[in-house]
This record gives C-alpha cells, structure tokens and sequence, in this order.
DNA sequence: AACTAATATGTCGAATATGACATAAATAAG
DNA sequence: CTTATTTATGTCATATTCGACATATTAGTT
C-alpha cells in the first residue's frame, strides 16, 4: 500500500472488522479499503481536473459538499454507491474507473 | 445494453430518479446501473465456478443467504459495498474487478 | 491585518441498507 | 411423485448512510 493510502487510513481511523490497527487486516479487508480509497481520489483529482467545487459536484449528484468533503477524504461512511454517482457525474466512463481498478491509471 | 441487463431492470423495477421506464435514463444513471448489474453478475459466476452455495458465501462475509440472492438478482436495495465484499471474498481481485468494468473480462 | 471562497468537521432527523428469519418456489436425486 | 437442497421473496427491528445545516478551518487576495 502506498504512502498515501496508509496516511488516509491512519487519519479517518478506518474501522473494519475488529482489528483494531489497519496492519492486522485480512487481505479482502486490505483490498475493499484499497478500492474504496482509489475511486476517492479519482473523485478529488477528476473533480480538480475540471475546475469544480466540492460544492457544484454536491449540487450535480443532488449531494451535499459536506459529503464530498467526507468522500474525498476517505470517510469510510460514504458509500461507494455515492462515489460511483461522483464519478460518473464528473464524465468518468465505466471503462476509465475499470482502468483505475486494473492500476492501468493513476490515482493522483 | 445486453438482453441480460435490460431483462433484470424491467423485472427489477428499478427505480432511478424520476425516470418511470429505463429507456430515458440520464448516461449517467445508466452507466451507475450498468457496473451494478456487471459486479452482481460477476459475484453469481464466480461462486458458481467454486461450487458455493449462496449460504456458504453469505456466512464468510458475516451476512444472509437472502441477502446473496437479493445481490445476485440486481436488487436496488443492495449496496456496491457488499457487492464488492462478496465478490473479494470469492478470491477475485481489484485487478479482475477493473478487468471486469474495462469489458475485458466476460460478465457470465 | 481583514475579507472571501473553498474545504473540513460535526450533528440532526429522514431515508436506506443491514442481518435475521420465515417461507415460498425452484432444482435435483431417488 | 416424494424428499432434500438450493435459491427466491417478503418482513422486521437495528444499523448505517443520506442530505441539510451550522460552523470551523484553510487558502488565497487586497
């Protein structure tokens, strides 16, 4: 895991499970944070790409910029259901976010 | 959309904003249902390839056979993330998940 | 410094997803 | 046609996520 997923994890204090610390965690538990934390910031750096505010995505999904905030700082109470939403909102094709997911894409 | 898809969604009723009938969803939303009905297809091939039930697959991520089938069927009411648990639970990786969203990998 | 725009953080009731459980329907084997 | 297994469907109380709103913090400008 990188440098910044592991600092993403540490500040938001991801619960999974009852491990307490991110280092005891199962591989699937590894891999459906990892997941979760590269579409967030995909959200954050497609959402900069095209010069948005947090809070002109939140009105175009009919969220709110407080959870765009939450989204894109990896807050583990956002649903990858409300990411997918921010993405494809943002002109993200399903085919770019598989890319993403195959590590064909970066992140940042 | 495949013969498969739009079958599940006219069963389904899937409800979309205000969109009555799926023909005048936004590319969006469409796009949102597509990956759906792609991961929740996967997740029935894959644990029909390892010859588990939908009851063996719901007690290794701590949720219900109901649920597994609710899942399998593209029920709205089923979140990406438990789709995306069950689915890693069954050995597949982010890479084959990304594979999968590319349209490099076959649904069924 | 002050002022402004953008982002982060916390809380609330409402909406949705959760596992559980029951039970129906399908599938298969004898 | 039974019997057993698997899958589908519906309901319920609980848990989680939702948008909203307020407010804090940060970043940039003058």
């Amino acid at each position: 895991m990188d440098k910044k997923k592991r600092k993403q994890l540490e500040e938001k204090g991801f619960r999974v499970g009852s491990a307490a610390d991110f280092l005891e965690l199962t591989p699937e538990e590894e891999a459906y944070i990892d997941i979760r934390l590269d579409i967030s910031n995909m959200v954050k750096s497609q959402r900069s790409k095209r010069g948005w505010t947090q809070e002109q995505l939140a009105r175009a999904i009919g969220s709110s910029q407080s959870r765009i905030a939450k989204l894109e700082g990896g807050d583990p109470g956002i649903s990858m259901d409300l990411m997918i939403k921010a993405l494809l909102r943002l002109g993200t094709s399903k085919k770019q976010i598989g890319k993403l997911l195959e590590g064909e894409l970066e992140p940042a």
